[in-house]
DNA sequence: ACCCAGGGTCATA
DNA sequence: TATGACCATGGG
């Protein structure tokens, strides 16, 4: 019950986010890739010079050398490694059939195949699974983690299964409830930091300390 | 001049 | 299994 008081106080203060920024379930993907521990902003600049080279398509991407790949993925850090996850996600797409190709599989059976794929690792691909396939996996990430530790519901040192299982154990299990709780919970840390609150952890959803207010 | 960002892989013990 | 090094740009 706990968590679904937390995502309705987040959803009544932040409103719906309608994620994920991306056009097409290709951008979204696309997009997974490119945010590994790196800022949304930077992403947005690695994604528009893509767009302009015309390069947001997974055969194009596979046809581009890996030097000019990477020089279009620049803004968004660690180029040269993100050019060959890219690459590897881009084969593994292909070889799928493509969108239409992924339509119609497990959850279970999907998730292990592109656990797969080089360069992608849990979060990434339930990112993919949500966002881009609307499969009902719960996305775990850093925000999740400090979040939900610092208000005692989880250890915090747990690995990104058991924190996984937890959450959907927690929550009915429903795409678009875990598509917009994730969301959320990403807008109220990058509010947080907004804020100065330090390592976005001062801020907490318990009595008296409502989103905006912060402590310490 | 730091610190951090919507992680993941690989080498080592 | 569990740390640590590494990848790298841009904003605060």
């Amino acid at each position: 019950m706990r968590f679904l008081q937390i995502f309705q106080q987040l959803l009544d203060h932040y409103g719906a986010q309608h994620w994920w920024p991306g056009d097409t379930p290709f951008e979204v993907m696309v997009g997974a890739v490119l945010t590994q521990n790196t800022a949304w902003t930077n992403v947005e600049r690695a994604i528009e010079n893509l767009k302009k080279n015309k390069a947001l398509d997974p055969e194009v991407i596979l046809d581009t050398g890996s030097k000019e790949l990477a020089e279009w993925l620049k803004p968004s850090g660690y180029f040269n490694v993100k050019a060959e996850r890219l690459k590897h996600f881009c084969q593994w797409y292909v070889g799928r059939g493509g969108l239409n190709g992924l339509k119609g599989w497990h959850l279970h059976d999907l998730r292990a195949d592109i656990l797969g794929v080089k360069g992608i690792g849990p979060e990434t691909a339930d990112d993919i699974l949500l966002y881009a396939l609307d499969h009902p996996v719960f996305v775990i990430d850093a925000y999740t983690r400090r979040l939900f530790s610092r208000l005692g519901l989880v250890k915090g040192d747990e690995g990104y299964e058991q924190l996984r299982f937890k959450f959907e154990a927690e929550l009915e299990r429903d795409v678009a409830l875990f598509n917009e709780y994730h969301a959320l919970i990403v807008i109220h840390a990058k509010d947080t930091c907004r804020k100065r609150v330090p390592r976005c952890e001062a801020c907490c959803l318990e009595d008296g300390c409502r989103f905006s207010k912060t402590k310490d």
